[in-house]
DNA sequence: CTCGGATGTGAACGTTATGTGAACCGGGCA
DNA sequence: TGCCCGGTTCACATAACGTTCACATCCGAG
């Protein structure tokens, strides 16, 4: 079996011995190039990334992990009780969560329920809206089936907002959660990006982008019901 | 929003709590049948079942949720402890698991992880008063289900006053309050706002907004008690 | 009934956020 | 090395928005 991707490195001594104990393999790895480096032939297993400790570092890695080509599934994130309100901002950062410290027997459940539930491919690879498709293992974007050519941030940018639709988002949220936690420019470069994504979509479609006056931007119609 | 079913019936008085504290909508039920019987129109919102006292009876009802031409779901089960290991064989009987007895905050972010990932999308935040609703994540205001074209400036204080129902505040109160502390303009403004927002609301609802003379401004009807 | 302060109203004004076009810059590739 | 593509930044145009003012109207006190 593949081993698993546990974060930090080196990897808490419970945590290291609960997977040895079950069976898991397993490396530690301290950021997204030590991740890269010793990636396995045929990928990693999934991954174990501890947040209670080191939670830039943690969520960074996830974000890195989950922007790849083929994006690293499933993860589990052990996280301490305080930081249970934030997971809500960042669920598409990972697949189950466990509190931590943890029991041996709770982690060990949650690795098996998890590796069964995405063994069977529960995973969608498409994001849809209305006339609007992303494929996100293929990196295309097509609306009204006709293929739209976005490069890199576009689609990121669009591929976020239409996971969200309806919602509202101001730059700085968009600049962190497309762009990274670190990162350091200009709002404005949000708005040439929102122009641009637009413009590609076409004079029909160009409205599925809204501006939300001194807050940000929003994604297709709002959700009034559930 | 749809009610949650829950098992047992009657519900664990901890869990009835922890539900009602975060605004979930639920329903008790003790068995397949009367989960038939109860169930509302446009089904179950999702599940919650307590497997650490009964555990017979909540599996059976598990499987009986799971095999029907809609399946419930998602499902929570509650587990004990010593019931971790008895999970592998019932891997699908349910969608995520959490400990019992449960920590309320871990319930709500399990809660709202499988929403997310269900695809049925968490609640969104509302703040509503009779036929006004405001929906704060998308920025969005509707009234008898008519969308309002709101201002950002109308939008937050309208946000500040449906937050506050039956309360009277001065102009001062509000500058400092909605327009924020440091603020330093003329009380005026504040009088412009408010009738612009009586327009949009419409003559039928302009009244939602009381003045109360050489006071300020009340929204909704006072409160006798309290 | 009358007076005066408080509030409603319409319009004008100044500010600010956003749209827009183009320049800049840095990395990959020939 | 020099070009090309994409991302970022800048400067300017523009429209939306918030604020203010002058005046009209209302309401309660006396």
């Amino acid at each position: 079996m593949e081993p698993l991707l546990l974060f930090p490195d080196p990897a808490p001594p419970e945590l290291a011995q609960a997977l040895d104990l079950v069976g898991y393999p397993w490396k530690a790895v301290a950021d997204e190039r030590a991740a890269t480096r010793s990636e396995p032939e045929d990928g990693w297993a999934g991954g174990v990334v501890v947040a209670a400790n080191e939670p830039e570092g943690a969520f960074a890695l996830c974000r890195a992990l989950r922007k790849r080509d083929l994006p690293l599934e499933p993860l589990l994130l052990l996280v301490s009780g305080a930081q249970l309100g934030d997971l809500e901002l960042r669920e598409d950062l990972f697949d189950d969560f466990c509190l931590y410290p943890f029991q041996p027997l709770e982690l060990e459940a949650r690795l098996k329920h998890l590796f069964w539930r995405t063994g069977r491919g529960t995973r969608p690879e498409l994001v849809e809206y209305g006339p609007l498709v992303l494929n996100l293992e293929t990196y295309q974007a097509a609306i009204e089936g006709r293929p739209l050519d976005l490069t890199y941030m576009e689609y990121e940018l669009l591929k976020f907002l239409a996971s969200h639709p309806g919602r509202v988002f101001t730059r700085e949220t968009l600049l962190s959660r497309v762009w990274g936690y670190e990162y350091y420019g200009g709002a404005r470069t949000v708005d040439v990006h929102i122009r641009r994504l637009r413009a590609k979509l076409g004079e029909e479609h160009a409205n599925l982008i809204q501006t939300v006056r001194s807050v940000g931007y929003r994604f297709g119609q709002s959700r009034w019901g559930l």
